[in-house]
RNA sequence: GGUGGAGUGGCCGAGAGGAUAGGCAGCGGCCUGCAAAGCCGUCCACACGGGUUCGAAUCCCGUCUCCACCUCCA
């Protein structure tokens, strides 16, 4: 029962040995709330929240740290021309992140830190690198302090690129920069920003830049060596690839293993701004049930690219009907007899070896899915003791996808003042369509049930009565 | 130019030397007053060309196509 994952840096599925035994540490990379969350941005959580519950189930106390990048340039740039202040900017965005996680049932994060909280941990990491000489203030009068590729012999090795095979940047202003390659570790300020974007420093008032801020609160949270670092595939390179520059540079061992989840598509070409097919989350949430859309992302492994297409989130909601109308159809049976409620929730080791082996979910789902046949074929052999087992494995493993239908955040218990009238007045319209069908009046039954289904009612006929449900 | 990834049945989407992945859609049957739901069966696919092997979707060689990254990116 060894989970194992697929580490980047050695490009192989390897057995997580955690630092500590017992304890899981991982780092994500969040957002930079400069715009709006696009549905990849929710699958990149979701993608972490299934490790989380995982390792959780597997007995580790997990620690999970997901950053918030709240200070960079293009927060600064939208907020420039506006009378909306680049921080107010910045939090009305992390809200939007928040509301689309919150949706999809991902699970809060041990902490969230925001960058401009740590701005005193990136300023003793700049300092340590520049002790070492791996790190140099701009001999121009510009305030920045930049990262030294050219002194760090193992810069590349998270991607195996070598220096001399890198594109030289098209960066359009190499300002102070030794090398076109080195990258900001600190930016000075400009006259054109705003105040509240600068903060003292030793070499002078500034900001951070890009990626000094993931390895600043990833130590400061998880400690100088921690297990797991994770984020989208996009950003390896150069993002993952500074960070582990900068921080093994410093001293510090850094992460143990890299997970990259991949990213969704929209007609085989990733979202992006410039060809403006990004589907953002908000309008997704809209176009299905939340329930759904989680479903519809975590069911891909969580390394391959999801292309999205018209009709992706029809065929996941007919999947997930399938598991909700057994859970359903199983507790109306059971219900008011000797088993009503039991059915151990145990995860079927199929399952879980499926889910220990670099988290694949699609095989899991397999498992699920046949659960779900013989559980209904239980059903209609009026086996309630296989049918309760099946259950209780269904709810096992729902539950640890986060989609089980039965539990918060998606449990729609009819607790509302109303749903006693509308129960009362629906079974009084079922009595009236039993009496029609006794009679054999079926058009006057027919007519009752089209009444029903026109007001989203959906019947159900079985042998011991017909059952209702809100389609 | 460099570094990775991918091409699987009508669609989605796993697998990685020898059994049925799974879901959706379709078809046939059972059940039903008829439906719906459910069950059973069916639909036997792996970009292309070679090769290795008793056996290849899976390994090797070559070819084609697509995607991502190379200092904005989840």
């Amino acid at each position: 029962m060894t989970v194992r994952l697929y580490d980047s840096r050695s490009q192989s599925v390897v057995d997580l040995v955690p630092l500590v035994e017992g304890e899981v540490g991982i780092y994500v990379c969040g957002p930079t709330v400069q715009s709006s969350p696009h549905i990849g941005h929710l699958r990149s959580a979701l993608v972490y929240d299934l490790w989380r519950r995982w390792l959780s189930y597997r007995g580790y106390r997990v620690t999970l740290v997901r950053n918030v990048t709240d200070i960079d340039d293009k927060i600064l740039a939208s907020a420039a021309d506006d009378p909306e202040q680049w921080w107010a900017l910045a939090y009305r965005f992390e809200l939007e992140f928040s509301a689309g996680y919150t949706a999809l049932g991902i699970q809060a994060p041990t902490y969230e830190p925001r960058a401009t909280a740590s701005i005193g941990q990136m300023h003793e990491l700049i300092q340590r690198l520049i002790d070492a000489g791996h790190a140099y203030p701009a001999a121009d009068a510009s305030g920045d302090v930049y990262f030294d590729t050219a002194s760090w012999p193992t810069y590349g090795e998270l991607t195996r690129q070598k220096l001399a095979d890198m594109e030289p940047a098209a960066d359009a202003d190499p300002r102070g920069k030794r090398d076109p390659r080195d990258f900001a570790l600190w930016k000075g300020h400009k006259p054109t920003e705003p105040e509240s974007a600068s903060w003292g420093s030793p070499w002078g008032a500034g900001r951070p830049g890009w990626h000094i801020e993931c390895s600043a609160m990833a130590s400061r949270y998880l400690g100088s060596r921690f297990d797991i670092h994770g984020g989208g595939l996009d950003l390896r390179f150069p993002h993952h690839e500074n960070e582990l520059a900068q921080s093994t540079a410093a001293g510090d061992p850094f992460a143990n293993y890299w997970v990259h989840n991949g990213l969704v598509n929209i007609g085989g070409q990733k979202m992006s701004k410039s060809l403006g097919n990004s589907i953002y989350a908000a309008e997704f949430l809209q176009s299905a049930r939340p329930l759904v859309v989680r479903y519809y992302l975590g069911s891909a492994h969580y390394r391959s690219t999801i292309d999205y297409h018209d009709g992706a989130l029809v065929e996941a909601e007919a999947a997930l009907e399938r598991i909700e109308t057994f859970l359903t159809r199983v507790d109306r049976r059971l219900e008011g007899t000797d088993r009503a409620g039991s059915g151990a929730p145990v995860i079927p080791d199929a399952f879980a070896a499926a889910m220990d082996d670099d988290l694949a979910v699609p095989q899991a789902l397999a498992v699920l899915h046949d659960a779900i046949r013989s559980g209904n074929a239980a059903l209609d052999a009026d086996d309630l003791e296989a049918a309760a087992r099946i259950r209780g494995q269904v709810f096992a493993m729902t539950d640890v996808l986060g989609i089980n239908p039965l539990l918060a955040p998606w449990s729609t218990a009819a607790t509302s003042e109303a749903a006693p009238a509308l129960a009362r007045l629906v079974e009084r319209l079922l009595a009236d369509r039993d009496t029609a069908r006794e009679a054999k009046d079926f058009a006057a039954a027919d007519r009752i049930r089209d009444e029903l289904a026109g007001a989203g009612i959906q019947l159900d006929d079985t042998p011991h009565g017909t059952q209702w449900s809100i389609a």
